[in-house]
DNA sequence: TGCGTTACCGAACAACCTGTCTGGAAACAT
DNA sequence: ATGTTTCCAGACAGGTTGTTCGGTAACGCA
């Protein structure tokens, strides 16, 4: 009993639409019926698949990190020095190709509740890697584990808005990723030109 | 003609009870009405100070900004490396007296819009500062200074989330500050407990 | 203290949005 | 070809929005 190709058309209608319109104006603003008009879809039949407008905003979002989670595993293996590196320009890859939507999830539409989902989730991945890390070669973090990661998060998702935010790649992204690398391994200090003090 | 004592009295109250109920049930969630009800004051009432929800949040936010650019700049004079030391302090105050807003603000609720508003804020006076710095003392930054403060404002806005969701402080002002200082110095790899590699 | 001004209240309004439920038509898998 | 499932159009009550009104009460100021 493959699904039914009905099903994945209006699905798909109805996820462009979310994302265009959410883009053009904002979460809040659009009602049940824009969305629908705009997948050329029923109204009553948005309601057989999704709850409300929220529902199908976290649908689309769990799709989202379900993608991205396939692609960074095969990458985690060459991970160059904590977590920067290959999983990175991966994630990199992934936001240019889905730019539209990394873009109303980063700015942080429907009350933040989808960034809310990418930040944990990135989280999550991020501390499991600093302590397999931190066992295998038998070193004790000076920082705490969750904290490091939401910090590494905070910088990532800061980097990634910034960069799908210009409609033309501002940097390439294995210039990013170089730059992202610098800062881990010589802090921010180092970014502003200055020699290291005392 | 000072102000009138209602107006001050009314604003207020739809302040106090926005950022009670926002905690509670989440921006999107309120109708004007519950704000009101909480507020104890009349719904028309309320549309003749504000022509909707997000107006009477944005001015929430912007008025916390202005409080806090007043207590960021004769700090600003004194700080240490970059821009960390004591105006990330005087933050981190000002973020444990207004508890409850910079929750709710850091969260993204109301799309996002008062999150890029601190952020913009904060990324201006930073990047003004970095370019200062590097004029004065004529050193070439490595890295573009708005690029610089974007990452700086994640790196601070992720801690602030971190610091500030936790019902009592996880770590005291002055610590979070240290720790910060440390990478900013160091970079996230040395948190790591690494040696820094080559 | 009294007076003119101004903000508040409560109620009512149309317009819109939400979520649910129909019966019938159309597309589906096999 | 057939039984099943999805889609559609329309209608429904209940709630929300933003505006308007006249009456009442609090205000600043002289």
């Amino acid at each position: 009993m493959a699904e039914d190709r009905r099903i994945r058309k209006t699905r798909r209608a109805l996820r462009d639409a979310l994302v265009a319109l959410v883009l053009e104006r904002g979460f809040t603003a659009l009602s049940v019926e824009d969305i629908t008009q705009r997948a050329d879809v029923a109204r009553a039949t948005f309601y057989s698949h999704f709850r409300d407008k929220d529902e199908l905003f976290a649908r689309v979002t769990r799709d989202l990190l379900d993608e991205l989670d396939e692609r960074l595993r095969p990458a985690m293996a060459e991970t160059a020095v904590g977590f920067t590196g290959r999983p990175v320009l991966e994630m990199l890859r992934h936001a240019r190709q889905e730019r539209d939507l990394y873009r109303i999830v980063l700015r942080g539409e429907g009350d933040g509740k989808p960034l809310r989902m990418f930040t944990e989730a990135c989280a999550r991945v991020a501390a499991e890697e600093f302590r397999g890390r931190s066992e295998r070669n038998d070193v004790k973090p000076r920082i705490d584990a969750d904290l490091l990661a939401r910090v590494w998060v905070g910088e990532q998702v800061s980097v990634l808005q910034w960069w799908v935010e210009h409609e033309t790649p501002p940097l390439p992204a294995e210039e990013v990723v170089r730059m992202l690398l610098d800062f881990a391994l010589h802090g921010r200090y180092w970014a502003t030109g200055f020699d290291r003090p005392e």
